[in-house]
DNA sequence: TTCTTTTGGTCTTTCTATAGATCATATAGC
DNA sequence: GCTATATGATCTATAGAAAGACCAAAAGAA
């Protein structure tokens, strides 16, 4: 028997999905490549390309953004070097928060 | 012999992914919940979530973008609503656009 | 119209990401 | 300090994703 796994997915995340993988369409055919082109020039097959484009969730994120990339689309709606400055004030961030979270907390106003 | 299979990734992808990681590795830890309950209602296992806030990019799409709007990560910088918009918008946009691309034009101005 | 090519399916095989268990270490709370 | 637990890491079995070939239909160009 196959088994029931069937992963669930809430809604904002397959819309989001899907409109990057909209996105990823409309940018490839205003660049005039072919499917068969994008998805040599990711190192993907064409098939995976079409799944991206549709909006299925269980794609590899690295394919994804991947060919998100190569067409123009940006992630986060930011250029690299924008990029690299969010990544290093998410670092400080995080050296500011606790390594480990602690939920055993007797306490008084955490979770009423 | 394995094969060399190997999937590259450009840098922007890698980073985009790497800072997807890191932000919702701070937006878990802002919320004071752990790994294991964070992943317990995303539906997967303790280790994917690991490596999803490590960056790794052989990750399933849809888990990412799970786990990313449970902790209130943004894609897209968009909320629930300016998300269906703009799925509207890029539809209209795709209509707009020829079905299928053709290389095979003799051409004047197009790749010169 | 006809011809060519892109696209959307399906199917099979190969490969690998995932779940789940386990263990060691680090860390927060006492 | 000590204790409990969160985290990081590794390993195995398996469900499933991806490649690649194939075919049929659609769509653009002549």
């Amino acid at each position: 028997m196959p088994k029931v796994s069937a992963r669930t997915y809430s809604r904002y995340s397959l819309e989001a999905i899907s409109l990057l993988g909209k996105l990823i369409r409309a940018a490839r055919k205003e660049r005039k490549m072919t499917a068969q082109e994008l998805a040599d020039r990711a190192g993907i097959s064409r098939g995976l390309l079409q799944r991206i484009e549709k909006g299925d969730p269980k794609c590899e994120l690295g394919a994804s953004f991947e060919v998100a990339t190569i067409v123009g689309v940006k992630l986060f709606d930011a250029e690299a070097t924008t990029l690299t400055r969010h990544i290093r004030q998410t670092e400080d961030k995080l050296a500011l928060l606790p390594k480990s979270v602690r939920k055993r907390v007797k306490v008084a106003d955490d979770d009423f």
